[in-house]
DNA sequence: AGTGAGCACTCAACCGGTAAAGTCCCAATC
DNA sequence: GATTGGGACTTTACCGGTTGAGTGCTCACT
């Protein structure tokens, strides 16, 4: 198994075997007019003999079109695996590249500088036509970056957030707004929040939304995490540990993985859920009819989420309109992990 | 935000910028001899100043050599998100290549037809330099692909399954095989394992080493799923309706987040793990520390094997030896879900 | 002074395509 | 019979780099 030696076929050895130029088998791959069937046939036949398709590398260098997109993840690689939003929306973005036949360039990151170092890079270099941005947030220096390279790019997240770029989004401030209602209306008085990484835009307006609806509970909670599940057993160990009169009824988690954190937390101080306290995840990934009692969730499609982001990116590749695009808000799905308080 | 007329900065501005011919600059930029220390400054100084990095695209035409890498995952959406593995194998995979500064092409496919085809696209078109194959399965197509492309490729599998391919792969059958034995150690007799999908090269190995190892237990059950939360817990649920003389007193799961359904099974059918069935889980990424009782598991370093295959794969492409790579076999870990039974 | 060796570059061909302009041939039109 | 008009290709000029074969020039050596 050494080097292999396999002389490449290209659309000049196909030319010469179906005897035409190689601006006539360019024509018959690209679709265009001004070829004989019978011509287009032979030519057909003999790149199918060969094995040929175009090189996308010369095909690019030729058009000045990349069919490449970019997505840079910058989070902990141990809270990564256990994200099962990211997968789902890398599959959903997937979905529609494929449409296309263009593929995903992936990297993770450790931190925003890396990132915009990785989109420069891939921009610069021509590896991608465009990129998804996400995780935004406060100060984010990713839209001047985009605006000053030109790149075509689609932001996940608020438009707020986004600095002008084109954006698509799902209304967090609503959804938790209604996570809140929802708990109220069962009866809940003292609710907590354990959310996300604080520097992150979404989470900032989460909070700023959960302020507003709870804020005329007799209590209220928020703690800022790294979205691991260590990170979600840590608070919810310390909002539990105070006084029964003195702690939350309900908690409002900023992932799935953090809610089945606070499940076994719950479980480990001997807490009944949802008798002595309600658990209300958010994403809905499969994770949350595995446990024991399953979770409520905070509910949406992140799969289509993705697709979304992808046709959006498409559109701004090929010069379109850009502007914001929110998705369906996430919907409350009751199940075993929330009541009335006793 | 209409499209960029952005006129790009090529190698001709940077060399006309610093009064020198583009062979200079390539010769500057590719750190060859045969350029005074003062012209190649002024070179990176004028690239610097225009913002112009080499495109990779034009670099790969001319020179042939394409630095990014292929992996096409061919499981249900749904199942990947929640399946910690290959998230800590990407991200293993991502910190060598980002040494080499390459990048990972990544493709969520439906089935191996699709795969091969993904695979055999990204060759001809040349956008790999070369590709991990995960997943290998009984009659495994893509070891002749590699062969008749002659691309450089890297699969993830005992040898035995990967048709002679270079491969890295983790001892499944010791793991298997010291799992039961920990278990019998305990003191349990009859007892279950909860596997993989049926057609999968690796499912195939554990199961003939189980049967080994099990074989001369009082009781020993398989079950195949398809790696999904919803699959463990059906699967945990049949396996312990049976009446308790009848029933296994411990389950091996093959990855993490079928034992966590399995635990909350048991919990839903009032069994106390570990004092009624013991759990053990497999891969051990943090899902396990997470639940109540914490998860014993046969643990492994997904992140160090995933960074194994792309040193293999960089070695390969480079005409390297190839061969066999064993990675270290998963080690038991004992956390709280296992126990002599009662 | 003549020669050869090195160094520091420049030049031009090439990688594998695309796309605009050019060529050739035949049928229809005046 | 000459003109026009297409259709069907071919030619040629890029795209943005790399690379090997030149080209001057300076300097050491005989």
């Amino acid at each position: 198994m050494t080097a292999t030696p396999t002389p490449r076929v290209t659309i000049k050895d196909v030319a010469a075997r179906a005897g035409v130029s190689k601006g006539a088998v360019s024509l018959a791959f690209n679709h265009k007019p001004g070829l004989a069937e019978t011509t287009r046939d032979r030519i057909f036949r003999a790149a199918r003999e060969l094995g040929w398709a175009p090189s996308l590398t010369a095909r690019t260098l030729a058009g000045s079109r990349v069919d490449v997109v970019g997505l840079a993840v910058c989070r902990p690689a141990r809270a990564l695996g256990l994200e099962p939003w990211y997968m789902e929306f890398v599959s959903g973005v997937e979905s529609v590249l494929a449409e296309h036949s263009s593929s995903l360039l992936l990297r993770l990151v450790r931190n925003m500088d890396e990132e915009v170092g990785v989109q420069e890079a891939w921009w610069r270099a021509r590896q991608i036509g465009g990129s998804i941005l996400v995780d935004f947030r406060g100060d984010d220096p990713r839209a001047a970056m985009t605006q000053r390279l030109g790149m075509p790019a689609v932001a996940v997240g608020h438009p707020s957030l986004t600095g002008g770029l084109t954006s698509v989004w799902t209304d967090d401030a609503t959804a938790v707004t209604e996570a809140v209602r929802y708990l109220a209306a069962l009866g809940h008085r003292r609710i907590a929040r354990v959310g996300g990484a604080a520097d992150l835009g979404h989470t900032a307006i989460r909070t700023a939304a959960f302020d507003e609806a709870a804020g005329a509970l007799a209590g209220a909670w928020q703690v800022a995490t790294d979205f691991s599940g260590d990170a979600g057993a840590r608070a919810t160990r310390s909002l539990l540990t105070a006084a029964p009169a003195d702690r939350p009824t309900a908690i409002v988690y900023d992932n799935d993985i953090m809610a089945v954190a606070g499940l076994s937390v719950a479980a480990e101080m001997g807490l009944r859920v949802p008798q002595d306290v309600s658990l209300l995840a958010w994403d809905d990934s499969q994770l949350c009819r595995l446990t024991h009692p399953t979770l409520s969730a905070m509910s949406h499609d992140v799969h289509g989420f993705g697709a979304e982001v992808a046709r959006t990116l498409f559109s701004v590749i090929s010069g379109g309109e850009g502007g914001s695009h929110p998705v369906p808000t996430p919907v409350l799905t009751p199940r075993g992990s929330t009541a009335p308080p006793r």
